[in-house]
DNA sequence: GAGTAACCGAGACGGTACGTCACGTCTTCTG
DNA sequence: CAGAAGACGTGACGTACCGTCTCGGTTACTC
């Protein structure tokens, strides 16, 4: 992850030397994202955000590799929010809508997205590393997926990679198409009804 | 669009002065989709594409506003191509998914790709550019969701915009998390499928 | 010499491209000597140096390879002014040391001469330039002496080498053992004497 | 000097807590020597210098005050050596010619000379102490000459001052200006058949 | 056929941010 | 307490592109 780290397993946390200070990383978390919504990706600067957390350069580029690191780290996260549980797949398919529309909506998310997404075709790493974020999340979708087919919920055929491709396409195409514009509840209702009804088995 | 352009119509071509060179414009336009593949756009420099055209720094910015004016131009141009004519509204989807197969199977277009998207967030007037150049052919997608709905081969209450980001979306996505695979047939057929699948009337 | 100069020789005098402004050069030398005066050789930088002088660090880039390469060309510059020309050997010594009390009494030599020398020390191209800057001042006493013992005022077994090296160490280690103390009158008076002597024919 | 030193004299010797290990002393002061000569002045980092001795910053900081001051220490020390003892004056001058000629002809004081001579000129509380370091060899060169003034071997009015001069910055300056080469025994005999010269009373 | 106006190449210009380096200090753990 | 380890704030470094400008020289149209 991020930059270098020599002891990076957190094997019995030797720790020689000065530990960390735990608030810097916070504290440049925070600043990268309140930087990302004030002025935009494109204007961001490590040197902007080292004086907003009240820190240094050299203690940004100690902890990630650069910006498109740093900003991956504070604006993405780990998706691991997003789960769908047991009941009905309709109903299941709704409540990941409506997570999408949850993610999505945040300006913080909108703000790094384009950047990441350039950011991550240039650096081969980087783009290992958003994709890592999103592994948990899309294995609980495929499990969902997966298990309604098996019940005969929704056709046998379908492919969940291409169902997760188009709910989270949708929804990135619209923040991409209309910033201004939030995701609404007529959105999750429209685009859960269009999937529900693409995936449903033909004679039901 | 791109430059001030003194007398961009070539109304009468009157334009007191030496004209400019149109070999200039297709060798930088080349140059430029030449080094989008080989070494992408983050590592793309105007001056890099002004060497290549055998051309200058001072030419370039005379005929666009900046980087990416100029990549936008080169690497995506209208989309006026993408046309859905009139059959059985499923076969014209399955022609919409593989015109968005050609394109973003194109080497230049999935170079191009993610540093417009970055650029489109922090620059309103390219955002207006792109959108613009995707008109006609959204309006040509809108016109045949409306004309099937008012014949009753899909539910009436499609939107048009959801379908567009559904399919276009779908598309982004594949290409940006797995930059080395094209879009095959089989993934032309599938997200068709699912697409009149979730537009289809509910009880035909 | 200093940087790259694509057409150093000044061949005829083509010259593509804008020409560079030769109001930054002397900018530069003129801001560079004061503030070396002002705030010393170790605390002088090139960013300060380019805000003194109006202009940019880049601009400064592109004339002088670096801080070292700068002071040098700002602070020490060609030594052809001293100049012992004919008259008795005696008072031409005097005028020598005369000479050297004016160079080692400026303020903008002192202040850079540690420096230079320090630099001089670590980068053997630099070392060249200091000493071709010295050359033609030293070819001329070289000749001065060489003539004296020709005409045997001198004897003749003196070597003009160690004689400036004599004259110039005294007032280098003067200087710098006593930067706040002036190379006075009385200075140049015994060391004139003292050289003078060193020199003489044995039996005169 | 050096740093702090919170029980400098070694009075009797409880200092409460650990004591400083004093093989570190000379380990880094022979890893500072080395360094100078294979790195040089300008290249030479703490860090290096810690490393090599195989211990840390730390300890190196809490007994010298920094670079400047460790080089001094381990590069130049005191010059107590020179002793021009009581012959002949000019056989004590050739004696101190010969001194000179071995401390510059060392590898260490070359390497270290002319960063000295450049912190000094930026760090009065350093000059000081380089002066200090040379105060009980001037002294008996002081002594020496007077001496000899008075026995009425060399003229009254000889400055001793001045005679340092010369002999040190001639030194001085050839090591300056031809960095590889030696001080041979020529130089030697040359310069003090000059100095001899140059104090001799006018009709001996 | 003399102006005039916009082009062309070349390259210097003022800027902004970059990522690195070494400094000297501070903070923890271990002996 | 000293020593090791290493993070900390600080400040300068030299580089890379940006988009603009200023040159000398080159086409075309217009009068």
């Amino acid at each position: 992850m991020t930059a270098d780290e020599p002891a990076a397993r957190s094997d019995i946390g030797k720790s020689a030397g000065r530990p960390r200070d735990d608030g810097i990383d916070s504290a440049v978390l925070d600043a990268t994202r309140e930087l990302l919504v004030e002025i935009g990706y494109a204007r961001l600067t490590i040197a902007a955000i080292a004086e907003r957390a009240g820190t240094t350069k050299t203690a940004i580029y100690r902890r990630w590799k650069g910006r498109a690191d740093l900003v991956h780290d504070a604006g993405l996260g780990d998706f691991a929010a997003l789960v769908p549980h047991g009941a009905a797949i309709g109903d299941d398919i709704a409540t990941m809508a409506n997570e999408a529309r949850a993610i999505f909506n945040s300006p913080v998310t909108r703000a790094a997205l384009p950047g990441v997404i350039a950011d991550m075709a240039a650096d081969p790493e980087l783009h290992r590393q958003v994709l890592a974020g999103f592994a948990t999340a899309f294995g609980a979708v495929y499990a969902r997926i997966d298990a309604a087919a098996a019940a005969g919920e929704i056709t046998g055929d379908t492919d969940p990679a291409l169902f997760i491709e188009l709910l989270g396409g949708a929804a990135i195409v619209r923040v991409l198409m209309r910033p201004d514009a939030q995701l609404d509840e007529q959105w999750a209702a429209d685009i859960s009804a269009m999937l529900i009804a693409a995936v449903q088995t033909p004679g039901s």
